[in-house]
DNA sequence: TTCCTGACTGCAATCGATTTCAGTGTGCTG
DNA sequence: CAGCACACTGAAATCGATTGCAGTCAGGAA
C-alpha cells in the first residue's frame, strides 16, 4: 500500500508537509505543493481512512440501518441517503434490523465501534432505549419517530395522507372501510390509523374496532389480516392497508377469496411501487417521496455534524394516485 | 469514547494485558481474564475498529458493489452478502455503480483506502480494468463476469436458463421468438443469448439477427426495444427478455400497443419478481436463486480470505416457473 | 549590519489496539 | 538449596495520517 509517506519521499519533502500540501493547500508553497500532487498523482496514493479517521476522530463516514432493504421502500431510501453523503464525499455503513430490536442493537454497537460522524436510522419498536449505544452521535430518524426526546426526525405526512386515502374512499359511497394498520409501536402506523379516524370523522361515521387489525408490515401479515377482516359477515367494501408489503397480502387475500378489484372490494395502499402499477387493475395508492425523504434524511444529517442547529422535524407531503382499485359502493339497499 | 486503557485501569493490569484478556484467553491467567472482562463488560467497551485495523491490517469489512440497490434482484443479493457476513462478524460496504464504469472506479478508490479484507462486484462493463485500483485484493465476481483471467464468479446458469425458456416458447409453435438481450458486454447477456440460439439450433430454426434488440437492462430500454420489434411488419408472437427491469418495459410497450398476452404474445422473462407474480396475467420467468447466489459468493470470499483455494468459479442452477404469460401459438396459416 | 517578520517546513507527539521482547515470580526437579 | 522451566505480565514499538510547536531562511526595516 502506497503511504503518505512514500509521497513525501517522492516529493522529497516531510510527511508533515505532504499532509498539508493535499489538504491544507494554504499552508504550502506553491511549488512544493505540486511536487507532492504530482507524487502523488503518480503514485496512485489513497489516504488510510482508518488511520485518519483514528487521529482526527472524524472519519467522514455515517451509519445507516433500515429495517429490511429488500422492501423496495426501504431500497430507495437508502439509495437516496447514499446519493447524497456520496455527494459530500461520506461513506455510508449500512445495516438491516429485519425490524428486530435485537439485531438493530448489534448494528448499532458494530457501528459504534466504526466511529461513524453520524447515523440515520429507521427506527424499531425499540429504537429509543438502543440508541443509547451511540449516545451523543448526531442521529436523524426516518420515516418513522421512535419517541426519543429532542430527535431530529424526516418522515412524510402520514396523517393527511391517510385521512386523504380514507377520504376517497367514503367519497365513493363506502361505509364499511376497513384497515390494516401496522405495528402499532411504530409511529406511522399509529399516525396512519389516525388519520383514518379524522377522516371516519369528518364524514360523521364513527369508528368500528372490528375493522381495523394489525399486520406484521409484512406480506403474510398483511395476508392473514385481508382474509379474516373479509371473511367476516359484515364485510368491509372498502380496505386502507398501512403500507406496501402487507399491500400485497391483502390483494392476494382478495384473489384467494373470489373478490374482484374494485367490483367487490375497493382498495388504497400506502406507499407505491411497482407492483402497484402492473397489477391490474392498477392500485390506487398514497405515493411517498422516498428517494427524497432518504436525500433529505443525509443532508439534515451532514448540516447536524457540521454543527448547525436545524428545526428537529421535517415533514414531506405524500400525494394520492388514482388508479383502478378503486370504485364506487354498489347500492345494496 | 471507552478505550482499551480505561478498562486496563479499572482492571488493575496493563493495556497490553486487557487486549490479550479479550481475544487471547488462552495467555492470561484465569482470574485475571475475569477482572478484564468484567471491567470490559462494566464500561460498555467497544473496540475501536479504525486502531484495530490500522495496527493489524485487518478491518474484518468488506466490500460489495452492485449495479443498481433499486432493482430488487440486486437488493436480494446484497442480502444474501449481508446476511452471510454478519454471521462471521464482518461489516459490508457497499456501494452502487449505477452500471457506470466511472462510478464503479470511484467506489473501488474509497473502498482502497478503508483497507477492506475483500472484495464482492458485481461487474459492469469495465471492471477489468477497474478492478486494478484493488490490486491483490481477494474478489469475487457476483452474478456476472468480468472476463478476467483467473478471477472468481458465482453466477448461474444462463445459457441453459435461456434455452430452457425459448424451447418452452418453440414447444408452444412459436416460430418467430423475439429476444430483447441486453448490453453485449456483460456476460449474462451474452450467455443468455447463446442459450436462446442453441435453443433455436435444437429446434433446427435459423437465427434471425432482426429479432434481436440490444437493451439497456432499464425499463426504458426494455420497452422501446418491444416496441420497435412488435412493430414491425413480421412481429414475433413470442418474446424472451433478458432481465427483469426490461421485461416490465416490453409488458408496457405490449399494452401500449394493444396486445394481449398471451393471446396475442407470449411473454418470458429473466428472473421473477414480486410484480411477476401479482400482474395479470401473472408471468412466467425463469427464476434464479438470487439470495443463494449472494450468501454462496460471500461465503466463498471468506474462505478465500482465510486462504483456502477454491474453484474459480461457481454456477447455480435457475429454474423455469410456468404462469399464464405464454399460449400456443396460433395457427394462422 | 543587525534585527524582525512572515512564510514555509520538519520534528515529534498523538489517536487506540496489537504484539514482540524482556522481564518477574512461582513451583518443580535434582 | 540451587537451578530451571513455565506461566504471566508489562514496556515499548508499531500501524499511517495529522498537527502543535519550533526551527530555518529570505527579505525588509532601522
Amino acid at each position: 500500500m502506497i503511504g503518505l509517506q512514500d509521497v513525501a519521499r517522492a516529493a522529497g519533502v516531510s510527511p508533515a508537509t505532504a499532509s498539508r500540501a493535499l489538504h491544507r493547500p494554504d499552508l504550502v508553497a506553491l511549488r512544493t505543493r505540486e511536487r507532492v500532487e504530482q507524487a502523488a498523482l503518480e503514485l496512485g496514493y489513497r489516504p488510510n481512512v482508518l488511520a485518519r479517521g483514528l487521529r482526527t476522530r472524524g472519519s467522514r463516514t455515517i451509519g445507516l440501518i433500515v429495517t429490511d432493504i429488500l422492501n423496495p421502500f426501504h431500497a430507495t431510501l437508502a439509495k437516496g441517503v447514499q446519493d447524497a453523503a456520496e455527494a459530500q464525499g461520506y461513506t455510508v455503513l449500512m445495516f438491516n434490523s429485519d425490524e428486530q430490536p435485537d439485531k438493530e442493537r448489534r448494528a448499532l454497537e458494530t457501528l459504534h465501534g466504526h466511529l461513524p460522524m453520524g447515523l440515520i436510522v429507521v427506527p424499531t419498536a425499540r429504537t429509543r432505549e438502543n440508541l443509547s449505544v451511540v449516545a451523543g452521535l448526531p442521529t436523524v430518524e426516518l420515516d418513522r419517530a421512535s419517541g426519543l426526546d429532542g430527535a431530529h426526525t424526516v418522515m412524510v405526512d402520514n396523517v393527511s395522507g391517510a385521512r386523504e386515502a380514507v377520504a376517497h374512499l367514503l367519497g365513493l359511497g363506502h361505509r364499511h372501510v376497513g384497515m390494516i394498520v401496522g405495528n402499532l409501536d411504530i409511529s406511522t402506523a399509529r399516525e396512519r390509523l389516525q388519520g383514518y379516524r379524522e377522516a371516519l370523522e369528518a364524514a360523521g361515521l364513527p369508528y368500528d374496532d372490528g375493522l381495523v387489525l394489525p399486520g406484521d408490515h409484512r406480506e403474510q401479515g398483511g395476508r392473514l389480516a385481508a382474509l379474516r377482516l373479509l371473511s367476516g359477515r359484515e364485510r368491509p367494501t372498502a380496505l386502507f392497508v398501512g403500507n406496501n408489503e402487507m399491500t400485497v397480502g391483502a390483494v392476494l387475500a382478495a384473489r384467494e377469496l373470489g373478490l374482484e378489484i374494485p367490483g367487490d372490494l375497493s382498495l388504497v395502499g400506502f406507499d407505491d411501487s411497482r407492483w402497484a402499477q402492473t397489477m391490474s387493475p392498477a392500485l390506487s395508492v398514497v405515493s411517498q417521496p422516498t428517494y427524497d425523504l432518504g436525500q433529505l434524511a443525509c443532508q439534515h444529517l451532514l448540516s447536524l455534524i457540521a454543527g448547525q442547529s436545524l428545526p428537529g422535524s421535517v415533514r414531506l407531503p405524500t400525494r394520492m394516485v388514482y388508479r383502478q382499485s378503486t370504485a364506487p359502493a354498489t347500492v345494496l339497499a
